[in-house]
RNA sequence: GCGGUUGUAGUCUAGUUUGGUUAGGACUUCAGCUUCCCAAGCUGAUAACCCGGGUUCAAAUCCCGGCAACCGCACCA
């Protein structure tokens, strides 16, 4: 096992999914170009069964909203994120030889600036750098053109004659958080609830490679949680206080290490290695889907960010990533704390009120000093300086004014004298009944094509020289074959109506009666379909059929009336394989 | 974006050094025959030189440019 080289699977893959349909490069006949990809038949299947999977524990089973919102957005939704600052490189190039350098690396090795501070400078300020301190390309030593950025987002103008900037989406969570106010007031206007949106965004990135695992183009699941921080617990952690998470935490990776516990939530809650528990409890769940398409737990793990290497909006953040063969670690899910960051931003810039309001169990009832201005006298007497003298007025602790006015019998605002006939004094009960605060959120973000890709990866096995994609059975993309043993006799008729009543039981069935028998289970094996049904001469005498597993290559005989019942439970994991009855003894 | 390697049917590939008849093979796919359980066999069919330009009587082959893929660097907020 150790002495074992690894195949490359991604190798073996890419071309299984091109010549089977489960996915290739976009664009082909002009070409190609990198970054897009097509999901064939079979693949389309497959992906929107892992995206079910996704439905099923967030939303069907948790109780999470999803919507769908659109992908162009206009530009102010990212300007106010944060994400046209962040998503930009500067860039320089050459007058002489056309060469592009990154001018914040430029600026960064030649003075020692640092990234970071680099980051916070201007276009302005950066070609100021480089004028005063005469950088010049390193290539031919000639002056720069004006730094220019380089944007990673999509740029678009929305509507013909309109300058109107709109991006594609980078990311799902922005167009959660602008509607946020509906979908809290759909929320019964109780916190906490969660909104997920699985759909594509846009990267414009420098060199997409990889394959599946780097696009310009791919789907994106993003789910917002909102809470008030004040009651952070999550209701649901103690369902999973005996679940195990192997962790990397970012001080071991700071000394270099790799090493991963495996720790319990009971135990991660006690040492509070992660600041939120429904971030927390996410992380449990993205386990658990990674393990129901298919991923074993020791290929799993979270790594947590370092400072350096977490998003602008994040304070704390773990990646999920799964081993593949050919990349080693590659990241399948990120789990950000993203504090009141977003909805804060939104708030600021477009002039809406994202705060909730929270009851508190007692109103609090105080007492409160008022001193009203009375306009009638103060505007006659102090005419233009009348308003500036009553809004600096406000501003004074009333108590204080009152005692002024008690001991002294004035107020001095400025030179102006306030006597008390200036002014009405109140005494208010106040009632407090609640506050306003900015949910906080936790985001779990799921790139599904990386799901879609280690699914692939882990359900890739060869049995004799032949490949098998071993998919768990509820994500399989074809459930059923069905076959005649032979293409004579009738056979193929009474398959083909068997195909049929299958179909007709909300079964996804193929039907296959070209080439030997020996074949069809080949192709089968190669697309995945867990269970293949063959009709033989004994169909004919006594309404059986034979059922061969795809992992293990054994076959049961069923009677054709019991092949509705036993198939459903057997995709609905009620019932295994081995329980339909017994093994047909092979030759 | 930089450096290296590469680009021939659906897939894998021979041919490129040294330009030359109809680009060869295997697998797949399709049709027919055959076939009582794991890619069997027989017959036939479909199907390719990444794109553009140049050199030449003649280019898959040589030259230039582009595009794409892979590896390394950088990037992946």
């Amino acid at each position: 096992m150790i002495n074992k080289k690894e195949p490359d699977k991604f190798l073996v893959l890419n071309e299984l999914a091109r010549r089977r349909g489960f996915f290739w490069p976009s664009f082909e006949i002009y070409g190609g170009i990198g970054g897009f990809v097509t999901y064939g038949p079979l693949g389309k299947k497959l992906k929107l069964n892992i995206e079910s999977k996704l439905r099923d524990i967030f939303v069907n089973k948790i109780g999470i909203f999803e919507i769908e919102s659109s992908i162009i957005t206009p530009g102010k939704v990212f300007e106010s994120s944060g994400h046209v600052n962040h998503f930009k490189e500067p860039m320089v190039e050459c007058f002489n030889c056309n060469e592009r350098f990154r001018a914040d690396h430029l600026i960064n090795e030649k003075l020692g600036i640092s990234l970071i501070d680099i980051e916070q400078k201007s276009l302005a300020e950066i070609a100021e750098v480089i004028k005063k301190n005469k950088i010049e390309c390193p290539e031919c030593n000639h002056n720069f053109k004006e730094p220019t950025q380089f944007l990673t987002m999509f740029k678009t103008t929305i509507g013909p004659y309109s300058g109107a900037i709109g991006y594609g989406r980078p990311e799902a969570a922005q167009s959660i958080f602008v509607e946020f106010n509906r979908l809290y007031n759909m929320a019964r206007e109780k916190l906490p609830f969660g909104v997920i949106q699985i759909g594509h965004a846009l990267r414009n990135e420098i060199s997409p490679r990889q394959g599946l695992i780097r696009l310009r183009e791919f789907t994106i699941a993003d789910l917002e949680f909102f809470f008030d921080p004040e009651v952070a617990d999550c209701s649901m952690i103690n369902e999973v206080k005996n679940e195990i998470l192997p962790i990397l935490l970012a001080e071991k990776r700071e000394k270099g290490l790799e090493d991963t516990i495996n720790i319990t939530v009971r135990e991660i809650l006690d040492k509070k290695i992660v600041c939120s528990e429904w971030q927390l409890f996410f992380m449990v769940m993205a386990k658990k889907l990674l393990l129901s398409i298919g991923v074993p737990i020791e290929k799993q793990r979270f790594i947590e960010k370092l400072p350096w290497e977490k998003a602008h909006y994040a304070t704390q953040c773990f990646d999920q990533e799964v081993y593949v063969t050919r990349w080693g670690w590659i990241e399948v899910s990120g789990h950000a704390y993203r504090t009141d960051f977003d909805l804060n931003c939104h708030m600021q810039a477009s002039g809406a009120d994202f705060r909730v309001f929270k009851e508190l169990e007692k109103p609090i009832v105080k007492k409160q000093l008022t001193v009203k201005p009375k306009m009638a006298i103060i505007g006659p007497e102090f005419k233009d300086k009348a308003a500036e003298l009553v809004e600096s007025l406000l501003k004074i602790p009333a108590e204080e004014i009152v005692e002024s006015l008690e001991k002294k019998g004035y107020y001095l605002v400025g030179d102006k004298k306030i006597s008390s006939n200036h002014v009405e004094i109140i005494q208010q009960k106040n009632i407090i009944r609640g506050k306003r605060f900015i949910p906080h959120v936790v985001e779990p973000s799921f790139g599904c094509d990386r799901l879609f890709y280690v699914a692939l990866e882990y359900a890739l096995t060869t049995k004799d020289d032949r490949n098998i994609l071993s998919f768990p059975i509820t994500i399989a993309p074809i459930q059923i074959g069905v076959f005649p043993l032979v293409n004579k006799d009738g056979l193929n008729k009474k398959s083909k109506r068997i195909a049929a009543f299958l179909r007709t039981e909300g079964l996804l069935v193929e039907f296959d009666d070209t080439g030997s028998i020996g074949r069809r289970y080949a192709r089968a094996d190669e697309a995945g379909i867990p269970l293949c049904i063959t009709v033989d001469y004994t169909t004919l005498d006594n309404d059986t059929v034979t059922i061969r597993d795809r992992d293990l290559w054994d076959q049961i005989r069923v009677p054709l009336c019991d092949l509705s019942f036993l198939l459903s439970d057997y995709f609905k994991e009620k019932i295994k394989f081995k329980d339909f009855g017994d093994f047909i003894k092979s030759k």
